[in-house]
RNA sequence: GGCCCAGUAGUUCAGUUGGUUAGAACGCCAGCCUGUCACGCUGGAGGUCGACGGUUCGAGUCCGUUCUGGGUCGCCA
């Protein structure tokens, strides 16, 4: 039996007591966490939002709460009043453990089926079982925490960018299609049947917008919308921090946003981040680890053989090299822990990454074993492990192919997997740095042209803009990432705000006028009425967040998200919907 | 669209070479228990082995298809 609920205000939340309330009046509600009956003695752990407190009952409790103690179950919403006081024996391990609530009044406001999982910490359960229930997923600390530290950011975000100057803009959510980029969301309209809104992807366009406006600092929490396949730090709807500055350069983006990370850190986390941040350039991160989002937290930098590889006996080497490149790392400390059978394994993964193969040493105590060196002179297997600076326990695996770039890809991969393996990435390891100098353009073979490395919108570095047309190929922007950790946390970059170089980059992009003007005449137009010179930043919040709590998901950090297949099991979506809804929207079946 | 992994009790999992009645822990139910905190003790209930088809004297186990979830490549200006 349940009783009214006729209102209750509780004193605070159950995590929050401790010894000083010992003595005093408490009212408290919650869920039902845990029942031990001990008998004539019954412990509750009541668990909110707050944390947990435990509720006592023993021979001083009246008979009849003392009955409806032994009533309750898991997941039951109850309140309770009484008197804290210091516990006889303690509890270390749990920040209320001192004290308990001898509970004088007990109400119960829901009774609650069993649970289909245990609400627990690490619960560990199946991701669909989590996801259908989410609100009871979400009940367990863990969750609780991941919102609550997301909260913060978000709050800190709002704070830093008002306290710099910045105005909090809200842009449309029904927007305008933009065949550039990512496919997507369409939604259809009804008073224009066969038309259609598209969600925005990014509210690129309008912030930039916003700069020409005068606003001249612009800040939003921005919901977006990518209708592309998932990943586990992709969902089709995610939040961006979404930042646009005018009269600034690069140093100026950079420097504020620094500033911003630093505050994060140390709000959130309670750590110092060492500022200036470490710049490398995209050529330099893709010549040292094969990625724009290197991941700092181990060394095990490329080392270049193509020069070797070129002139040997190799067919495998000599003729990557010939058009593409050798590369390899090293990993020292552990041909004691890559069994000859790991090794293999990892050359497994190599392939699924792209690699047509991987060749390895092992350097041990016995001497150098190896999957190639047969194929080569003495000389030049020497070479390459002095190359390698390969020194006794060390293993060393090479990446050959005819195109550079797939080679420094594939090995980029498998330096990351290596190193997951091998466990040389510390839980609280944390490397922040810049990315720099972006390519503007880059080659789609699908599509058979240039496209834009990061948007259209997007300036060349300072001695490249005269490579716009001429030289798409090493024409460099005034783009840069901030990656943490191997993930790309947000990007931005100086905008455009000539219509001379503006129309120069639609050009190199192989728009014609009339498609530049179709697709982007807006800005094109708004461009002759006076841009200031400006630039921004978007930050993927979930990205940040689940790194910040040391989720692996941005599931973990995002209230309801989407499965693999982009659908959402608590409510069901997406669904079919009926016939008169579609005939309204123009919509044939 | 491709590749990889998983699916057995409410949950997390084990299940040998294809062979008798499919097990464990936790949870749940009942009884006992006054200082537990993952309480303890005793007993009990609980299974379409994801689904369909095939091979076989016999399938949780082998094969095929399919569904669900996860990871990933493509994709993500």
């Amino acid at each position: 039996m349940t009783d009214a609920f006729t209102g209750f205000t509780r004193t605070k939340y159950c995590g929050e007591f401790r010894d000083s309330d010992a003595g005093s009046a408490a009212a408290v509600c919650g869920w039902v966490q845990r029942r031990r009956d001990l008998g004539g003695l019954i412990f509750i752990d009541l668990r909110d939002r707050g944390g947990v407190l435990q509720l006592a009952f023993d021979d001083g409790t009246a008979r009849d709460v003392f009955e409806k103690a032994q009533s309750l179950r898991s997941e039951f919403v109850v309140a309770a009043r009484g008197k804290i006081r210091e516990r006889s024996a303690k509890n270390a391990e749990i920040p209320t453990g001192s004290v308990e609530l001898e509970v004088a009044e007990l109400y119960v406001f829901a009774e609650s089926e069993t649970p289909p999982f245990e609400v627990a910490e690490d619960s560990g359960v199946n991701d669909a079982l989590r996801l259908k229930y989410r609100w009871l997923d979400l009940r367990r600390p863990d969750m609780q925490r991941n919102l609550i530290l997301r909260h913060r950011v978000a709050k800190i975000t709002r704070d830093f960018f008002d306290e710099n100057g910045f105005l909090e803009i809200e842009t449309p959510y029904l927007t305008k299609s933009t065949p550039e980029g990512a496919r997507d969301y369409l939604v259809p309209s009804r008073v224009h049947p066969g038309e259609f809104y598209a969600l925005p992807q990014s509210p690129q366009q309008y912030k930039q917008l916003l700069m020409l406006a005068g606003l001249d600092r612009y800040f939003q929490i921005a919901r977006c919308f990518r209708d592309e396949d998932l990943r586990a730090d992709r969902q089709p709807e995610f939040t961006q921090i979404d930042v646009e500055m005018s009269f600034v350069t690069e140093e100026d983006v950079i420097a504020l946003n620094e500033r911003f990370l630093e505050r994060v850190f140390r709000e959130v986390l309670g750590e110092e981040l060492a500022l200036p941040l470490p710049r490398i350039t995209y050529r330099e991160a893709m010549d040292k680890y094969g990625s724009d989002k290197p991941d700092l937290r181990f060394g095990l930098e490329f080392r270049d053989i193509t020069d070797i590889a070129k002139t040997c006996g190799f067919k495998v080497f000599a003729d990557a090299a010939a058009t593409g490149a050798v590369k390899l790392i090293s990993i020292p400390g552990s041909a004691d822990k890559l069994t000859r059978k790991q090794v293999d394994s990892l050359a497994e993964y190599a392939k699924t990454v792209g690699a047509k193969g991987l060749a390895w040493t092992r350097v041990t105590g016995d001497g150098a074993s190896s999957s190639y060196s047969k194929f080569l002179t003495d000389a030049e297997n020497a070479l390459i492990l002095r190359r390698a600076e390969a020194v006794e326990n060390s293993v060393v695996l090479i990446v050959a192919d005819a195109s550079e770039k797939a080679c420094a890809t594939a090995l980029g991969a498998v330096r990351c997997e290596a190193a997951r393996r091998l466990g040389l990435v510390k839980p609280s390891d944390r490397a922040l740095l810049w990315v720099t100098e972006f390519p503007m353009f880059e080659y789609s073979e699908e599509e058979d042209r240039y496209v834009a490395t990061h948007h259209p919108f997007t300036a060349p570095l300072g001695g490249d803009a005269d490579k716009l047309e001429s030289d798409k190929a090493s024409c460099r922007a005034k783009a840069y990432d901030i990656v943490m950790n191997g993930v790309e946390l947000g990007g931005g970059s100086i905008r455009i705000s000539d219509p001379e170089t503006q129309s120069a980059a639609f050009r190199a992009l192989g728009f014609t006028e009339e498609a530049a003007n179709g697709q982007f005449g807006h800005l094109i137009n708004a461009f002759r009425f006076g841009a200031p010179p400006h630039g921004g930043i978007a930050y993927g919040l979930d990205r940040l967040v689940m790194l910040l709590a040391g989720a692996d998901s941005i599931r973990d950090v995002i209230a309801f998200p989407k499965v693999q297949n982009a659908s959402e099991l608590m409510l069901g979506s997406p669904s079919a919907v009926d016939e008169k809804q579609l005939s309204e929207l123009g919509i044939r079946v």
